[in-house]
DNA sequence: CGCTAAACGCAAATCACTTGCAATTCGCGC
DNA sequence: GCGCGAATTGCAAGTGATTTGCGTTTAGCG
């Protein structure tokens, strides 16, 4: 990590360390989430640095984010993406299904359209089978 | 349109009309860009107005909103939306495709989690053609 | 060590909506 | 037609999430 962000003439901080730790270890997470974690550690750390370096956690490639709900982006280690995001836009729980289910799909769009997509960035929405059977 | 809302206990009124008229003429737009473009004719319309509008339409079944980028929603015309959104992360440029093309994909999600898509409402993340030429 | 650009903390600013409220107006009933 | 109550509007203030300006601190090359 040390070097990923020297290459690029960034530090590493203690801060942005721990910003790094806290997404591996929470998985969909936050910013907000992200300095909750980090706050009861260190409760000094401000939620503008969480935000800066997540930014800047995102630009050289150890995290990326996702858009799960009308809220907003939520954050994963860069590892751990290996997923789809199915958002219930009812009870707002988020499922997974692994990539391959929409490999028939992205083709089709790259065949078709020249459209490359990443199928993490966006979830896919819809009901989950608990509020389908409900309603 | 007016017996859907007075169905409801609501009113068509001269703003109601126009904020649906101008998702008509829009195609995606945000509250914003429907704002602008009352405001062309109708100066004194207020911005609350038109969101408060727009979710009303929204409960009523005539309009319905896409998540397209990290900005907000887009709202669209019911009768329009039979197409998913391909959103290039480079430029932004939004792309269209028929529904079907995502077919197998659903049916898929549905048959192994029970989980039911609403392919419309968020959109498909990705490269344009041009976009992916161009790096 | 010393220095300088990167990164921080903090407070204020911005953005995208949302809400409270008093004034207005739609539209059913007379 | 006219009145009246509830729906709707305009305006201004309030939120919640994120960004930005800026003076201070600090990582890490030399």
């Amino acid at each position: 990590m040390r070097d990923e962000l020297r290459e690029r003439g960034l530090r590493l901080t203690p801060q942005r360390e721990l910003v790094l730790t806290a997404v591996r270890a929470l998985g969909h997470a936050t910013p907000e989430d992200i300095a909750e974690y980090i706050h009861r550690t260190h409760p000094s750390i401000n939620l503008s640095t969480v935000y800066r370096n997540l930014e800047t956690l995102e630009n050289v490639g150890l995290v990326l984010h996702t858009h799960l709900g009308h809220g907003g982006a939520t954050y994963h280690a860069a590892e751990e993406v290996n997923h789809l995001h199915l958002v219930c836009g009812k009870c707002g729980s988020v499922g997974e299904a692994p990539i391959e289910t929409a490999a028939t799909f992205v083709n089709a769009l790259a065949d078709d359209y020249g459209f490359k997509t990443d199928v993490t960035h966006f979830a896919v929405y819809g009901k989950c089978t608990k509020c389908s059977e409900e309603s």
